[in-house]
RNA sequence: GGCGAGGUAGCGAAGCGGUCAAACGCAGCAGACUGUAAAUCUGUCGCCCCAGUGGCUUCGAAGGUUCGAGUCCUUCCCUCGCCA
């Protein structure tokens, strides 16, 4: 462990995926690792009780959305963002770089930062690699992100070059304030998590040459270890591979890999295949709220009427509690009804299967099996499996 | 019994001579969702098909006026309100 209170070992790999451990300040994680969403300090639709019930060890939330509301000051002066939501477990906050592509019109990018207009009142603020930095050691998440540019899909080279060269000087401000942060420089700034660590982000849009530049000058600057951002934006999944392919190789094999934003059941076992440890994404908890869950037999809307009358229980090969005490009819009848209990169960059971498959991905490649296991994957689909 | 208001697609509700198979909302049916402005959004929503500036049948019922009627007239049926 180094003195930030960050670590990471590989313990078993098998072609190009990893099995780990990531040590931080609130604790393990063992990887490859799905971190749910709970971008306001919460997962929607399900307490913390349940989210360790179904696994998760590490929880990902928003700087841009704390920030605005309640305000990185208020949950400093909680304690920080664990002792504020009463999570004692790993938390990693993105940077808003997110939100650079999210609310894209409500905002506008110079070479400062990125100037919004609130969602909230329409107030201007404006975020900086180095406000960024501070905000998150105020929240005092145990991985903080550095602000970088996430570009829109489909964009040309030289627009992505000058984007991806943008977080490349955003990076270093932002490693530089992180570092002035954790040395005692800034007075200003309440350091909620003195083991707190930085990770970089590649960007670099669907250019292999320029996503192998960015990950160079990345680890150049030097984080505690490096993402992948800028994809599941719009392009196909195969290029996203691709990229995914391209990058991982000229990232340290000493430091987790984390793809930001991704993915479907498929993407993760895609991008573990390709060397990447960690993983966010809205999908499991938002197409939950939607009427879509997450099978081993593949994507079911319960919304469909032929589920009406259907007394079988989700996914038969899921123990989870909505599993075990729903029918598919109960299941659709709530949805259907606007309960809130809806969100709950669907949210239960997505997770659950995310985590799940993470937990069989990290067994698979501990026993030496992960090709057999990605194999099998497909053939409980009925899809015939990615080939690169 | 008298006076008044009204009967439009599953429901609610626009429509006041042609551009009406008929706005809009709801319900229904289907789709989308990838570092969350999302319990959201989109499409569809009389019947038929070769799916289109296509065919057919509709706006309480029956008749009528008109080149043309959901829209005007007559009669009837039915709802609701007030008065007896």
């Amino acid at each position: 462990m180094e003195p930030t209170g960050f670590g990471f070992e590989v313990t078993h790999t098998d072609g190009a995926a990893r099995r780990g451990r990531m040590q931080t300040a609130h604790g393990l994680v063992e990887t490859p690792a799905f971190m749910p969403v709970g971008t306001q300090g919460a997962v929607k639709g399900v307490t913390h009780r349940d989210l360790e019930s179904a696994g998760a060890t590490i929880l990902l939330s928003n700087t841009y959305h704390l920030y605005l509301r309640p305000g990185d000051d208020l949950i400093a002066r909680r304690g920080g963002l664990h002792r504020f939501i009463n999570w004692n477990k790993p938390l990693l906050t993105d940077s808003g770089g997110y939100q650079v592509f999210s609310l894209a019109d409500r905002r506008t990018v110079d070479e400062q930062g990125a100037h919004f207009r609130s969602h909230l009142d329409g107030s201007a603020h404006l975020l900086t690699p180095e406000k960024a930095a501070d905000i998150q050691a105020q929240l005092g998440s145990d991985i903080a992100m550095v602000l970088d540019e996430c570009l829109a899909h489909p964009a040309d080279e030289p627009a992505a070059r000058q984007s991806m060269e943008r977080t490349l000087r955003w990076a270093a401000r932002g490693r530089e304030r992180f570092l002035a942060i954790r040395s005692g420089q800034t007075p200003g700034v309440i350091v909620t998590n003195p083991g707190q660590a930085q990770f970089g982000i590649v960007q670099g849009s669907v250019f292999p040459s320029l996503r192998e530049e960015s990950a160079r000058k990345t680890v150049e600057i030097g984080f505690d270890a490096y993402a992948i951002g800028g994809l599941s934006v719009g392009e196909p999944p195969p290029v996203m591979y691709e990229m995914v392919s391209r990058t991982t190789p000229v990232l340290p094999a000493d430091r987790p890999r984390y793809l930001m934003g991704t993915g479907t059941p498929e993407d993760l076992i895609e991008s573990v295949a390709r060397g990447i440890d960690l993983f966010d994404c809205v999908l499991p908890t938002r197409n939950a709220r939607n009427g879509q869950l997450f099978t081993s037999e593949g994507r079911l809307n319960i919304k469909n009427a032929k589920f009406a009358e259907d007394d079988r229980p989700l996914d038969p090969a899921c123990g989870c509690y909505t599993c075990r005490t729903c029918s598919r009819a109960y299941l659709r009848h709530l949805f259907m009804a606007g309960e809130i209990n809806s969100a709950t169960l669907n949210t239960l059971h997505n997770l659950n299967f995310y985590l799940d498959t993470m937990k069989r991905i990290r067994d698979a490649i501990a026993f030496g099996r992960f090709e057999s296991f990605r194999l099998a994957f497909y053939q409980s689909l009925s899809r015939q499996p990615h080939i690169s």
